[in-house]
DNA sequence: AAATATCTACGACAAATTTCGTAAATGCAA
DNA sequence: TTGCATTTACGAAATTTGTCGTAGATATTT
């Protein structure tokens, strides 16, 4: 049976980069990285490096300059998160998610209206 | 200004312990945890007393059996959670993050009742 | 071509987290 | 009271994660 794969926080800060500039390189994502952080060039490439072994990401190493793109989709990434919270904050009720989610964090209008679109293929109202 | 405590793994699971039963001890919360998982005595012991130095829960240390109780909430483990993986996995967007939730996660009819009841208090808008 | 810059590979260190063994104190039972 | 069991305290090892320096290869510039 497949473990899931769990991202640790460094290497979601590198997905977020994939996910939005879709492949890049390891300058690519450490400069975007390093906006907001200080860290080394080397910490990034070797982070990078793990993250292709674990399957996380893959890379063309045609060139001497490598270009990686995630394999690990935003998707997949939301899903787990989900489940985790799901089963170690809300005691597994979706609702609660929900209803918490849309009180603490204000939705604009255009979110709600989404929402209460979707929400009518379960029916009436 | 204060800086967000984030329990970590370990601790969270002790705390889901801790919220569903109140006040426990270490040996109520170490026997729960043995249910699913193998684990030392002593090692939920040194990890409790831990989250007593940072705060996450108190202790009532009277007699000799100390018992414990949560300060970090179940709500705010909740809202924590949520603002967590809105900024990392979902760009920000709660409906993306309600609308991956409803799908994913088949919520039941009561549940589906419930969110369209509380998304009405938006209806005027 | 020589000097300079950039990149990968890799080992090792550092920090945070988890695990555990042992000792001392306290409570319970024979 | 004496012995046994349970609990706390605490140091330290083990693990996991993140950090960086250095060496060697490849490319770029002068």
């Amino acid at each position: 049976m497949n473990m899931e794969i769990k991202p640790t926080e460094s290497e979601l800060e590198i997905l977020q980069v994939l996910w939005k500039m879709g492949s890049a390189t390891v300058r690519d994502v450490h400069e975007e990285l390093a906006k907001n952080k200080a860290a080394g060039y080397t910490t990034t490439l070797k982070l990078m490096q793990i993250m292709d072994e674990k399957g996380l990401v893959e890379r063309d190493t045609t060139s001497k300059t490598h270009i990686y793109k995630a394999l690990y989709t935003q998707e997949r990434a939301q899903t787990s998160a989900l489940d985790r919270i799901l089963s170690t904050v809300f005691e597994g009720s979706t609702s609660d998610l929900v209803i918490q989610a849309l009180g603490h964090h204000k939705a604009s209008k255009d979110e709600i209206d989404a929402i209460k679109k979707y929400l009518e293929q379960f029916g009436g109202k």
